[in-house]
DNA sequence: CGGCAATGTTTACATCGATAACATGAGTAC
DNA sequence: GTACTCATGTTATCGATGTAAACATTGCCG
């Protein structure tokens, strides 16, 4: 916030034709107003106007809508990355911490709402089982990680996909649920359905 | 011109200025749309042109698109329900029948990707734990149903409520999952972390 | 200092959802 | 049968949107 005020107090100074750093500028006016509006219903028009620019500037800097919204969802994606890591190592390995990682995946989605939703829809497909382990899913790579050592000695790979799959499905599918207000987003509710998701796994 | 294409063609079809049964006729045609296109990507005048008639023909009989797409929603859910009770009974009760209804919950959004999304997204805001019981939310009904079967006998109504929404969480989270190519929309998947539902509730 | 490439602007267009005024015709009362 | 009426469909139009094309400005590099 500091460094953006201090942007703009600059191009104030300056006032210049051209705007300091108009595609960051973009991408944070986009995201503020991602928080209210759903993806649609924000107009590249509407996030230009926010910026002080005329409509038609966005085009310099991303080849359409969906490239910028792309961008958004590129950023949220490591935001999450670092909450899911932050959780884990606050509260220790092992069950706790993947409770943790999981209570953070459904936290970010109510904090995010539009922004999680477009993350998951808009994403390139990723073959869950064969991660390339050096992009950016590091939200998913904590999970996988997390089952593997959650899992019983016993295990098969088969088994641990499984396991990390339903995991999975527990924490999208609870913060889907309660995203579209089809349960209430409580944060009790929140703890004892993720609370049984690692003794599940552990079973 | 194309809309006197359209006029002939309707003339032909022996109804003349007036359509036999528009509402429908367009409910249809939206959900021929919906299969291939997602929600916003597909306008009322599309379907107007579709069904043969003028794009303002459409406020005769809904108030504006979002009330169109409630339509197809409700009508969805329906559907939904009586695949559910389908799957349940041809699958006797217990928690085969349990697993039949979850896969028949995932199955529906996979053959149904943007219709099963604004069910959900679209859907008033129903309080998870005390259901009307009479509504057209019958997938739920059976949800809350088989909960209670299959939970053990001492379970509190808040283990088994906290159970229900869990596996819930799994079937809508691996349909979201899969819906949104975040995972290979595999029949053994899906079977491999159906079966481990009802293992999980009945734990 | 001069010019080029990057960055913004203006203009324009097709499409969309929606409103308002008008047209048609099916059913009904006489 | 004639005339009235109202549900249903049409045309005209509006403001907003995403995007392309042509033009303007300016920072930077020789």
């Amino acid at each position: 916030m500091s460094t953006n005020d201090n942007s703009v107090n600059i191009k104030i100074d300056k006032r210049g034709y051209h705007h300091g750093d108009l595609r960051s500028a973009l991408m944070q006016a986009g995201l503020e107003l991602l928080k209210t509006r759903s993806a649609d219903e924000v107009s590249l028009r509407e996030i230009a106007r926010m910026v002080g620019v005329s409509a038609t500037a966005v085009y310099r800097h991303f080849p359409d809508k969906a490239a910028l919204l792309g961008a958004l969802c590129d950023e949220g994606g490591r935001e999450l990355g670092r909450l899911q890591l932050d959780a884990m190592e606050k509260s220790g390995g092992g069950r706790t911490g993947f409770d943790a990682v999981g209570r953070a995946y459904v936290r970010f989605a109510l904090d995010n709402p539009t922004l999680f939703r477009m993350m998951m829809t808009t994403r390139h497909a990723v073959d869950f089982l064969d991660m390339p382990a050096g992009r950016d899913s590091s939200a998913l790579q904590l999970l996988r990680d997390n089952i593997a050592s959650l899992a019983p000695a016993g295990a098969s790979p088969e088994q641990r996909r499984v396991a990390a799959l339903r995991a999975w499905s527990i924490v999208h599918g609870l913060a889907m649920l309660m995203l579209d207000n089809q349960v209430p987003a409580e944060d009790a509710l929140i703890d004892a359905v993720i609370d049984s998701v690692s003794v599940g796994i552990a079973t």
